[in-house]
DNA sequence: AGGGATCCTG
DNA sequence: CAGGATCCCT
């Protein structure tokens, strides 16, 4: 056999940058602003619902608290009187790590303030503590309901309002996915307080459940959105009887939970409409990009001679999720509320947009956007007509479709400021596992957009300065990737190889070594085929044009970044968790 | 002018 | 990996 065919004639010395230091324990490179000596105010504020001395001190409020407690153990034996959500939830990650991370990034020049603290906690005291405390009974109350659930729940969790989305019964993309904080349905062990921020996930039927159970649920579901309109029925009565600062307080920390008042999916290109990019579809698949890949050899050596690794084939399978979220649809709002108070659902849920960004680059085909698998076949058409392998499952591993409810990020804000524990810890700042979660998907797009990013990093935070960092990110991957495989075509070409469909990149070879070593650097997760495929065009580019001579133009990789950046495919939806590369 | 991408540098 | 410079596109 050709020495050359699939072994990629690596520089042995190929490998430029040695060991990197340890991602984990580098620290994000955000201090650097402050060396740079740039004068951004220092005194950030925190956020001051955790300041708010009155929030929590309040001793008329505390004596009040302690009554309706009494209350509230009559509808249900908690025993565990529960933290106070505000500090907790919105404290976030514990690691230290992570909190230096936020720290730094307060020094950081921020767009906007960070979450607003219930608006009228301080300027608006003298005319509500009424309306404050009643909000705050009910929370409390619905705190207990919520945790009384919980323990109702050994194993499998309620029927979810709004949990549409399941990703345990999909195998995940890597082994890095340990479980953990993946709301490990498997092991709730009933009455750990620890376990509530925990069961972010749950099955979206209940049908699986004993009948005994099922009607356990539902009773405690009537229960909490009885209790859930009653509380908030008072409290409105109250309100409108109340100076009007309160009302429009209030009303604008609804809005967001109201699905009438936004547009479940926007007019034009909703989300129902504009599903997420096709599995595997490249960007620019379609026939008028001009893709000038007709000439490319892609998919000809690859496919007999690579099959999938079995490892990570396990995708396609999800159960099909509803596509709207909400189970008792009559009563969305509530159903939102309780969603937020159970901490069920990724976030992605809630402030996942779809990635439009995704679709303004080229995959936004209405036809091919609809059926997912339909697009399993068209790739290879436009790939390569005369083999149409199959597309490899790895690139396949995601749904198309979201939940139609979704919340603009207003309204996820709003929510938070009602609500004292989101089941959702916005991070201002990037942290290493962002970092690292983004060099995976590196695999999966070279070209992310900022929508893309946003659908991908529901818990950060966007502002114009996360964003563009993020963006340099994959423009450093970007450059490292081409590097590498400049010098391997270089290399290649040096070697004698004559014919670029001998370049096909392995998992042996060299290339891919110095590649999975930069974007995954523990080697815990299994790298897509189809990012060796992409990889493979890419160097088989790279040596057609050096071999041409092309390289003589200041500007020739031109027309191969815009090659590769029609290339992109889609990313596994389990990126969207939050938490994904725990 | 503004945003995005690359190139170059540290 | 980040910052700055530069180019390109709109």
């Amino acid at each position: 056999m050709d020495p050359n065919a699939g072994l990629l004639p690596a520089p042995s010395r190929a490998c430029p940058q040695p060991a990197e230091p340890c991602m984990e324990g580098r620290s994000s490179p955000l201090p650097r602003e402050q060396g740079r000596g740039a004068s951004f105010p220092w005194n950030q504020v925190p956020n001051p619902s955790l300041t708010d001395p009155d929030w929590f001190w309040d001793e008329h409020i505390q004596a009040k608290r302690a009554r309706v407690e009494t209350i509230i153990r009559g509808m249900c034996l908690s025993p565990n009187p529960l933290v106070l959500g505000g500090a907790r939830a919105r404290d976030g990650p514990s690691c230290p790590e992570k909190a230096r991370e936020r720290k730094r990034k307060q020094d950081l020049p921020m767009q906007q303030p960070p979450l607003k603290p219930p608006a009228g906690s301080q300027g608006s005291r003298k005319g509500g503590p009424r309306v404050r405390e009643q909000l705050r009974l009910l929370k409390q109350q619905l705190r207990r309901l919520q945790e009384h659930i919980l323990q109702a729940e050994p194993r499998d969790s309620a029927p979810g309002p709004g949990s549409a989305k399941q990703r345990d019964g999909c195998g995940r993309p890597g082994a890095m996915d340990s479980g953990r904080h993946q709301g490990s349905s498997g092991d709730l062990p009933g009455v750990d307080e620890h376990k509530v921020a925990e069961v972010s996930q749950q099955p979206e039927e209940a049908r699986f459940l004993p009948s005994g159970t099922r009607a356990l649920l539902e009773i405690l579901r009537k229960e909490l959105t009885g209790a859930v309109s009653q509380a908030v029925d008072s409290v409105l009565q109250k309100v409108l009887l109340d100076p009007p600062g309160h009302l429009t307080q209030l009303g604008r920390s609804f809005q967001g939970l109201v699905p009438g008042g936004r547009s479940e999916t926007s007019p034009e290109g909703g989300a129902c409409e504009n599903p997420l990019p096709l599995a595997a579809l490249p960007r620019g698949a379609q026939p008028q990009a001009g893709c000038p890949l007709g000439n490319s050899s892609l998919a000809k050596p690859l496919s007999p001679r690579y099959p999938v690794s079995p490892r990570m084939t396990s995708k396609p399978c999800q159960a099909p999720p509803t596509n709207c979220a909400m189970a008792v649809p009559s009563r969305m709002q509530e159903s939102q509320i309780l969603g937020q108070l159970l901490g069920h659902g990724p976030p992605g849920h809630w402030s996942g947009r779809l990635p439009q960004g995704a679709s303004s680059q080229s995959h936004s085909s209405p036809e091919s956007g609809l059926r997912p698998w339909g697009a399993v076949r068209l790739r290879p058409s436009v790939l390569s007509q005369q083999y149409p392998v199959p597309l490899a499952p790895t690139c396949l591993e995601k749904l198309p479709f979201l939940p139609s409810v979704k919340m603009e990020q207003g309204g996820l804000q709003a929510a938070a400021e009602v609500l004292p524990f989101p089941s959702v810890h916005i991070s201002e700042g990037l942290n290493p596992g962002h970092l690292k979660k983004a060099k995976l998907m590196f695999f999966f797009t070279r070209y992310p957009s900022s929508n893309l990013l946003k659908a991908y990093f529901p818990d950060v935070q966007f502002n114009r300065c996360i964003t563009s960092q993020m963006i340099k990110w994959f423009s450093n991957f970007r450059e490292f990737y081409y590097i590498q495989m400049e010098k391997s075509a270089r290399q290649a070409i040096s070697d004698g190889v004559t014919n670029p469909k001998m370049l096909v990149i392995l998992r042996d070879s060299e290339l891919f070594r110095a590649l999975n070593m930069h974007y995954n650097k523990g080697n815990d997760f299994e790298v897509p085929d189809c990012f060796l495929e992409v990889a493979s065009l890419t160097l088989q580019e790279f040596f057609r044009a050096v071999s041409a001579g092309k390289d003589s133009d200041p500007s020739w990789k031109k027309p191969i970044y815009k090659i590769i950046s029609k290339l992109d495919s889609d990313i596994p939806e389990i990126f969207k968790s939050p938490s994904y590369p725990q």
